[in-house]
RNA sequence: GGGGGUGUAGCUCAGCAGGAUAGAGCAGCGGUCUUCUAAACCGCAGGUCGUGGGUUCGAGUCCCGCCGCCCCUGCCA
């Protein structure tokens, strides 16, 4: 005999996914109801309930029966069975023929035993994802420049997406795929002979060095003929392996890895792997050949390129993977890389998080790869493009300095801290002076990091240092002030979050239950989030929890006499912040004891 | 010209494969600190969901037309 869906002693992380199966099964025995029934499970407004079912409608219009009739059928196939007994969840058939699910306090009581903390989550959650493997590629900047706010949105998305797979039991790969290799080498590398710049002592801002030099190459080669033959010349002798160049062309990859990396840190933004375009210089050759011999490559104006007949705009709109001068680009990188990833990786699914504008790009290289992989028999993961918009300032232009420059990351992330100092100061006046420190940077990085994440990626943002740092409404000042205020209220009752409240009684107060509800709430709103790659999903999650949270607070006495009381609603508490750290965590924040 | 994105409250945004009375925050108005952090909470007010049709029991969500803004459209990435 099967164990029951539902009972109190079985206790499941998502309890839709209990509901869907439950509702299924009982739907077999249903006259009118086939084997592609879907309830179409889903979080439900708090009026109606936890969860509904709104699968009987769509299924009545096509079965051209009457919603309520198969509704009730449904229901009462439901009750006959006891998968779902009244002390797990209720349900009821309402309105034109939802089924309402609700909880029961009991239930909900045992699911707070049972998750608790972030490793706990974490186990149960590896279910939604596990056994895949995934790489994600993100950040990208280019060596021999500065990081500018025009990487911050890859890289902050690129990381919350990775963290989130991860948690869900994926096996992701993050992969900076660095331009390394472009046409501005050969500048550089002439102005840093023609200076004797030394690379190995390159002063306090190495990177802001190596911008200069850059541009004092590109002034000299639009200046002269015979300057620009020898940039030229630079160029090639790097391209063909000459040691001094290469070696010039190695520190400076260094000097460059070394300040990105101050900034990933500032991020909490890690990689498993760095694969420049370097990486790939010996491997578009292969790439031109076989699509070549394959006969989805063709010659056009000079260039190699590849048309897709089949697709109304790229007949005509080609996808050039060798340059008329014979040199490689972006495309043939990009597909060498998806070759490079299948046969070292093997990976299911590659996201490319990768700013709209380059939507055709990636379609074509799609479309490319396709075809490509399908005649040399190698396996074809998924390929998403997970675009996003631009970041603009408040005149709704892409975001500039004051002097129309890009703005640079770290100089944001500075700003930003700063600005949260500011605020830490007015507020937190007693704290000490090291530790103000620390939440001006966790709050003031932070509270960037989120900005960007909450906003739905597709759409470009107004970036506004007002709203960002504001302490109201859905930003990370506020979802970081309910953290600490948990943990002072641990710290005043003497206990710790991460005890057992075996003296707990059952939750009774309707504060209490509607937060235990938006407790259990997680497990939805990581499939929510995983579902379209959409951080901001987590986000608006974290942010009812903690205005849930903030409610409760303000009504219900924590710190009271009686002990059952008192542990149950520290044992929420604890729920709350355990969930509030970890959601964080999975955006890639840190979080703060005090604040 | 073709394609993609976007248009929801004065402003910035949510609204999940169409589902129950469209939600937040800011700004505005009015309340709440002798009691666990007031960086908080509670209340009031604010909407012809760009626009015109269509599909159906039901449309902010799907289809078609039109309008505004942003972006892409052969050798940058």
């Amino acid at each position: 005999m099967r164990p029951l869906a539902g009972s109190l002693m079985d206790i499941r992380f998502q309890p839709a996914k209990m509901i869907d199966e439950a509702v299924r099964a009982a739907a077999r025995g249903v006259e009118g109801f086939g084997e592609d029934f879907d309830p179409q499970v889903r979080p439900a407004d708090p009026r109606f309930g936890d969860f509904q079912a709104n699968g009987v409608l769509p299924h009545a219009k096509r079965a051209r029966a009457n919603p309520r009739a198969l509704g009730s059928a449904l229901v009462e196939a439901l009750e006959a069975r006891a998968a779902l007994p009244g002390d797990v969840v209720t349900f009821e058939l309402a309105g034109p023929g939802f089924i309402n699910f609700r909880l029961s306090p009991a239930y909900m009581d045992a699911w707070l035993a049972r998750f608790g903390s972030e490793t706990s989550f974490r186990e149960a959650a590896g279910a939604l994802r596990g056994g895949e493997r995934v790489v994600v590629d993100f950040s990208s900047p280019n060596t021999a420049k500065e990081m500018h706010v025009g990487h911050i949105r890859s890289t902050v998305i690129g990381e919350a997406v990775s963290r989130i797979l991860e948690f869900c039991g994926a096996e992701v790969t993050r992969d900076n795929h660095l331009g390394d290799w472009g046409t501005q080498f050969g500048m550089i590398i002439w102005a840093i002979k023609r200076e004797r710049f030394d690379l190995d002592a390159p002063g306090a801002d190495p990177v802001a060095e190596l911008e200069r030099l850059y541009k004092l190459g590109n002034a000299a080669y639009k200046e002269s003929a015979e300057n620009a033959d020898a940039i030229r010349a630079e160029l090639v002798k790097l391209q063909r392996g000459d040691e001094e160049n290469l070696r010039i062309w190695q520190r400076i990859s260094e000097v460059s890895l070394a300040a990105f990396q101050r900034v990933y840190d500032l991020l909490g933004v890690r990689f498993d792997e760095v694969l420049g375009e370097s990486y790939y210089r010996d491997k578009v050759e292969a790439v031109w050949r076989e699509l070549e011999a394959e006969g989805i490559a063709e010659a056009s104006e000079g260039a190699l390129v590849v048309f897709h007949p089949e697709h109304p705009r790229f007949k005509k709109q080609p996808f050039i993977i060798r340059k008329a001068d014979g040199a490689s680009n972006y495309a043939t990188t990009d597909l060498a890389t998806v070759a490079d990833r299948v046969k070292r990786l093997a990976p299911d699914e590659i996201l490319y998080i990768v700013d709209a504008r380059q939507s055709d790009h990636f379609e074509q290289l799609y479309l490319t790869v396709e075809k490509w992989f399908r005649k040399t028999g190698r396996k074809l993961p998924r390929l998403r493009h997970l675009s996003f918009g631009t970041v603009l300032g408040e005149d709704g232009r892409p975001i500039k300095t004051k002097e129309g420059g890009s703005v640079k990351l770290k100089d944001l992330l500075r700003e930003a801290t700063v600005r949260a100092r500011g605020v830490v100061d007015e507020k937190a006046p007693d704290l000490p002076e090291d530790e103000r420190a620390a939440i001006a940077e966790y709050v003031g990085i932070g509270a960037v990091q989120y900005a960007d994440l909450a906003q739905n990626r597709s759409s470009d943002y107004v970036f506004s240092w007002e709203r960002v740092l504001s302490l109201e409404g859905n930003t990370a000042p506020y979802l970081l002030y309910a953290v600490a205020r948990i943990h002072s209220i641990f710290r005043k009752a003497g206990e710790d979050p991460a005890g057992a409240f075996t003296d707990a009684s059952p939750l009774e107060t309707e504060r209490e239950l509607a937060l235990a509800r938006k407790l259990i709430g997680l497990p939805s709103a990581l499939e929510q989030t995983l579902a379209d790659y959409r951080p901001h999903s987590l986000c608006g999650y974290l942010y009812e929890l903690a205005g849930e949270f903030s409610g409760f607070y303000n009504a219900e006495k924590v710190i009271v006499d009686d002990a059952a009381v008192r542990a149950r609603r520290l044992r929420l508490c604890a729920r709350t912040l355990a969930v509030l750290e970890t959601g964080l965590h999975l955006l890639g924040l840190r979080t703060l004891s005090r604040m």
